[in-house]
DNA sequence: CTAGGGTTAG
């Protein structure tokens, strides 16, 4: 054979194993194609093609690689991707582009930008970009996305429909978007792509975005938006909801509305639009009319058009109308997918428990033939809505994940509940495991703050806070004032409430209720009526701290004449908790006759509360007979409440009537009531020191003790006489009744005095309230030191400064 | 291979 006929025979061979090769590429690329990207049956199938590759020793490239590596991505199984990728020697820009739209939607950016920054320009197109562009807008960097697009025409690369919509989304996540917005929209003009349908939807999404922002001119920007829209010339059902939903969130239903009655042909998601915006406006029984109509047209309700429905119900405890949704859903929904089963279910969970029936609703969530995080998150806030925190504390320990409200339903509700080292630990280990808190999760830690007192602590949040570009926020700013009110920092809490950008109703009562806590009540009332002059409703929970303002100041007739203009004047019905604050302010004031004739009149069958305000100011007058009629009543009520044995205990022990004080201490005793230890704490350079009465357990207990009886003698000096009836009158001193006894709040003032610094202000915390001596000691004591004491018991604020207290004695 | 809206957990 000659060498001619050698090579042609190669050739041969070599263009047969070819055509071989290209069938059997050709029979893979169609199996591949029977792979619905996301269904749960990809994965297996492509992992059988794949295997039957690496049998056959095909190497998968070109159209057939991307498609797999396609598949893997689709199915969340980025791993196999990237080792095929990883196995290439030159991969191609789609392959490339596929798993940067992996790693972004993963939640991954910078994986992306890796695998985009390694892709050489020269075989770059627009598509990665646009992939990279996305997949920071989806990541919430909108300064990324905007950034590359610049670089990206930079570069040279013509934007398309892709790179607009892209773009224009990420616009929405940056702070000075109106002025990107115009920049675009003539760029849009001019690239003539002005006239797809997407691109003009996103336009006009970012034009409503841009008019709910709070310094923009709205009715302007709509208007721009209201003309994108109606220059659409070919509407699909993004441009109709788009409008629709914008002016929704601008606050014109009615612009809404015309819109939707100008819609030709009817879409589910148009009256989803609609529907939604009725109840987050609070039009329930329009949302009602809308759901019924669609029901009377033939429509089908979907999933959104339920739960919007649904939540509605849930918010304005409409049980009755819940159910009957409920029971239409399971009447007319026969072969619901499981997407529908789950988001409906979500909804029902949290009607059932809003509405009171947790346990209902933790049965809805059993029967579940798919839960997700929404579900769990939904029983724990169930658990937590209701006060149920052993439940609470058990599921959310056992939950497969956590997410974000995840931690912060738990750490808002330990907060709520007084657990506030558990919801501080909760917020560190929430942070350990990398999660950024979000505003509420930073509120429910200062509240936290507030209760422990830890100003330190709260203070280092609230600049994080600031840091974090959370500093607008009502919830946190909220929280913020209370915590700053209640660690005793009125000034930095008015501070606040003046500079904070936007403040609701929640920001006025904490603020009037700083001012009351602190014994401003004059203040506190004209703060009120400053609310009242900017147009803010006062609610139920604003004349509870303006009663209770007029109670620490002394203002009877204010608070009496508040509280008639609840009912009269904003038609708040006065609830239980109203009149026991009421008859505390009369009490307070020695006014008995006119708290019996409130207790006679008011349409409440009198409650603890009640009588428990009524038994206080009976203690602070001495009046015996009214006090032991309150005690008894109390006794029937709640047996087992520590409180009014102590209170009457003490009253008879102010009279010398020890053999009746003796008697209520055995009863106390036979029915195995425990007091409540005393203890107050201080913070020291970060740390809150707790001490107990008596304590021996602080490890500086002597250095404390000896400086206490260097200021006593020099208290002395200047007239302090220790008060040996208030060692009886508080039942810490139960052990060891002697003179001697040292109350927990003497130690932690003390404490403080020596390790704070020259001149710093004491700030001390008291479970219960402050005993007489102590208040008398403490206005010495601010004297002799030469410096302010403030001390917050269970009740209010005391600062003592020049050898006077705040609260005029008045407590 | 890439985009844009309507819902449920505080």
């Amino acid at each position: 054979m000659n060498n001619a006929a050698a090579t042609s025979l190669t050739n041969l061979a070599q263009s047969l194993r070819q055509t071989d090769i290209r069938a059997v590429a050709n029979r893979y690329a169609a199996q591949l194609q029977l792979c619905c990207p996301h269904s749960p049956t990809s994965f297996p199938l492509a992992r059988t093609i794949h295997a039957h590759m690496i049998a056959s020793g095909f190497k998968p490239h070109g159209h057939i690689l991307n498609r797999l590596m396609d598949v893997y991505c689709k199915s969340s199984h980025l791993v196999y991707a990237r080792h095929l990728f990883d196995e290439i020697p030159r991969p191609d820009v789609v392959s490339r582009t596929t798993l940067i739209a992996a790693y972004s939607s993963a939640g991954d950016p910078r994986l992306a930008r890796e695998i985009f920054d390694r892709t050489p320009l020269s075989i770059r197109d627009s598509v990665c970009y646009n992939a990279m562009i996305t997949g920071y807008s989806h990541n919430n960097d909108g300064h990324a996305a905007i950034e590359l697009f610049r670089e990206m025409r930079w570069n040279g690369f013509q934007p398309d429909n892709f790179t607009f919509t892209s773009v224009l989304g990420a616009l929405a996540l940056v702070a000075d978007h109106e002025r990107h917005c115009q920049q675009l929209h003539s760029q849009v003009v001019k690239s003539g792509t002005g006239d797809k349908t997407s691109v003009l939807n996103a336009l006009t999404s970012v034009y409503v975005k841009c008019a709910s922002s709070p310094s923009a001119s709205s009715s302007l920007l709509m208007g721009a938006a209201k003309k994108l829209f109606e220059e659409t010339p070919v509407k699909d059902e993004l441009s109709w909801t788009t409008i629709i939903t914008g002016y929704v969130r601008n606050d014109d239903l009615d612009a809404a509305h015309q819109v939707f009655i100008g819609m030709s042909e009817k879409l589910v998601v148009a009256w989803n639009a609609m529907i939604s915006g009725y109840v987050q406006k609070g039009c329930v029984s329009e949302a009602f009319g809308m759901f019924r109509k669609m029901h009377g047209l033939g429509i089908r309700h979907d999933e959104f058009t339920y739960t919007s429905v649904l939540s509605a119900c849930a918010d304005t405890a409409l049980f009755p109308h819940g159910k009957q949704v409920h029971a239409y859903i399971l009447r007319t929904e026969e072969k619901p997918t499981l997407d529908f089963t789950l988001s409906v279910n979500n909804a029902l969970i949290s009607l059932y428990w809003k509405c009171g029936k947790v346990d209902e609703a933790r049965k809805i969530f059993e029967k579940m033939p798919i839960k997700d995080i929404v579900s769990r998150n939904a029983i724990l806030s169930a658990y937590v809505g209701s006060g149920r925190v052993t439940e609470a504390r058990s599921f959310f320990s056992e939950m497969p994940e956590r997410n974000l409200l995840t931690w912060t339903v738990m750490i808002s509700g330990c907060a709520h509940y007084g657990l506030a080292e558990e919801g501080l630990k909760l917020f560190s280990q929430m942070r350990s495991h990398g999660l950024e808190p979000c505003d509420y999760a930073f509120a429910g830690a200062i509240t936290s703050c507030s209760v422990l007192g830890s100003l330190e602590n709260g203070r280092q949040l609230h600049a994080q806070l600031v840091r974090l570009g959370f500093d607008s926020s009502l919830s946190a700013g909220n929280a913020l004032i209370t915590m700053y009110a209640r660690c005793g920092v009125a000034d930095a809490a008015h501070c606040l409430f003046f500079t904070m950008p936007f403040v609701d109703s929640v920001s006025w009562n904490a603020m009037i209720a700083a001012l009351g806590q602190h014994g401003h009540g004059v203040q506190a009332l004209e703060l009120f009526e400053q609310m009242l002059k900017e147009d803010i409703l006062p609610d139920r929970i604003t004349f509870l701290t303006i009663l209770s303002a007029c109670s620490h100041a002394g203002l009877v007739e204010e608070g009496r004449r508040y509280f008639d203009s609840m009912l009269g004047l904003y038609g708040i019905k006065p609830g239980e908790d109203h009149y026991a604050r009421l008859i505390d302010l009369f009490c307070r004031a020695g006014k008995f006759s006119e708290a019996k004739e409130v207790i006679h009149k008011m349409p409440y069958k009198p409650g603890a509360p009640i009588w428990e305000a009524l038994l206080a100011g009976c203690r602070i007058h001495g009046n015996m007979d009214l006090g032991i009629e309150a005690a008894e009543r109390l006794f029937e009520l709640m047996p087992q409440h520590d409180g009014t044995y102590v209170l009457l205990a003490n009253m008879y022990s102010s009279v010398g009537r020890w053999n009746d004080r003796a008697r209520v201490r055995k009863l106390m005793r036979d029915r195995g009531v425990k007091k409540e230890p005393g203890c107050s704490w201080i913070e020291v350079e970060n740390m809150v020191h707790v001490f107990l009465v008596d304590d021996i357990v602080h490890p500086e207990v002597n250095a404390i003790y000896s400086y206490l009886k260097e200021l006593v003698s020099k208290m002395r000096k200047l007239g302090y006489v220790p008060d040996t009836k208030f060692v009886l009158h508080d039942m810490e001193s139960e052990q060891k009744e002697s003179a001697l006894s040292t109350h927990s709040e003497k130690l932690a003032v003390a404490f403080g005095l020596l390790k704070l610094p020259i001149g710093a202000t004491v700030r001390v915390f008291k479970n219960l309230r402050i005993c007489g001596d102590c208040h008398n000691a403490f206005k010495f004591m601010s004297k002799v030191v030469a410096r302010e004491i403030i001390v917050r018991d269970g009740k209010r604020f005391h600062h003592f400064k020049d050898g006077q207290c705040s609260c005029g004695n008045y407590w």
